[in-house]
DNA sequence: TATGTTAGTAATTAATTACTAACAAGGTAG
DNA sequence: CTACCTTGTTAGTAATTAATTACTAACATA
């Protein structure tokens, strides 16, 4: 008979990134405020209790995954909104960005949402609510672009126009949910994504 | 010293209809996941073990909630549908109910990310997931007949345009879960409502 | 008034939860 | 080789949860 197998010994760093990436593959499949420190444990390859040799308390985990969240998607709307002399381009690359990320971490809708739920301040929730600030806020910039150049509406509401972006996703999201599967994203997005560039673009 | 004072007897239905408004309530402000069967009891002031007098499981009061929304928000949706010979005054006004409708009921949306959420086909998730399938089925047919009457572009994709329809109003929601309080739909909705309006209108 | 049904309670149960404490072993500096 | 810090385990804890139990009061009606 063979014991399970002890685990090689890692550093606490490496330790508190798996536990990250485990919560948000387990988010990916379950309700965030459903994970518990025995799942998550399981998933690492540890005991529950080696848990909390990484981390403070289960806050501390969640924190970490909204710090992991803004580390990891910022920069990569930051390099969108850049990506192209064309405004309406670089917006939509940032569409294609953040779809492409919201595949690859299907947890993450999932976990803003719960975070964003809580009633409380919590710095968790502080963390989450700051990071779409940003994400707004380079939004707000890109399309202010376009509407210097002329290729947006010039009565463009730039906060308008920003939370129908975020909407827009959050809608293909929900589709997805329904069916239950991230696969349902790309047929739909292409669609969505024309009737959102219609809403805003200056028409001929 | 005086005793709690019973609570006056009431039928099996009335306490039902109590129960699932008791959640709705709590879902307004925490997580629908984290709702106990006490804090339901609390609310409508009875015994935790009263509950269960009226539903045979906790399932079984969600369900319930699930029943209520369909048979509540629905035939408003519908109402609304028909409300004018112009199609684009009836999405307006599809548009309007819904957004008064999670604001009279702020804990709705929660409630409906949070059974979408659910990996398992449970009836509950198969309640919510036909009646927001219903509810697309009756903007695509308002939307067909905006394109019909050459209100709508001719190439209208009738799919994206509810997809983007039902997530304008999500994206409000999450724009209003940001600040913590449902008062920020009300100014953010009509730029919203402008710019859905431009996406899909046939523009001059 | 007697009897059966319905709607309530208080107390308890088994399971699950986050978290802790005592102990073991790996790796490394002196 | 040894002292020591870090990373791990196992075995607990107290608190909370949904659900069940035995019992009681109110109500309807023959």
């Amino acid at each position: 008979m063979s014991h399970s197998r002890l685990p090689t010994r890692q550093s606490a760093e490496i330790r508190q990134a798996e536990m990250v990436q485990a919560v948000l593959h387990l988010a990916a499949r379950q309700e965030p405020a459903s994970i518990t420190t025995t799942e998550i444990a399981k998933v690492v390859g540890l005991s529950q209790g080696a848990v909390f040799r990484h981390f403070p308390n289960k806050q501390a985990i969640w924190l970490s995954v909204a710090q992991w969240l803004t580390a990891n998607l910022l920069p990569l709307i930051q390099t969108a909104a850049q990506s192209s002399p064309n405004p309406l381009t670089s917006l939509a690359n940032i569409y294609c960005t953040h779809l492409q990320f919201v595949q690859e971490n299907p947890g993450v809708p999932r976990f803003i949402f719960h975070e964003l739920q809580q009633p409380n301040d919590s710095p968790i929730k502080q963390e989450v609510a700051s990071m779409l600030q940003t994400y707004s806020g380079i939004l707000i910039g890109v399309l202010q672009q376009a509407k210097a150049s002329q290729q947006a509406l010039p009565n463009l509401d730039e906060r308008s126009a920003a939370t129908l972006f975020i909407g827009s996703i959050q809608g293909l999201v929900m589709q997805a949910m329904l069916q239950g599967s991230t696969a349902t994203l790309e047929p739909m997005s292409l669609g969505v994504w024309d009737l959102y560039l219609s809403a805003i673009r200056q028409h001929a």
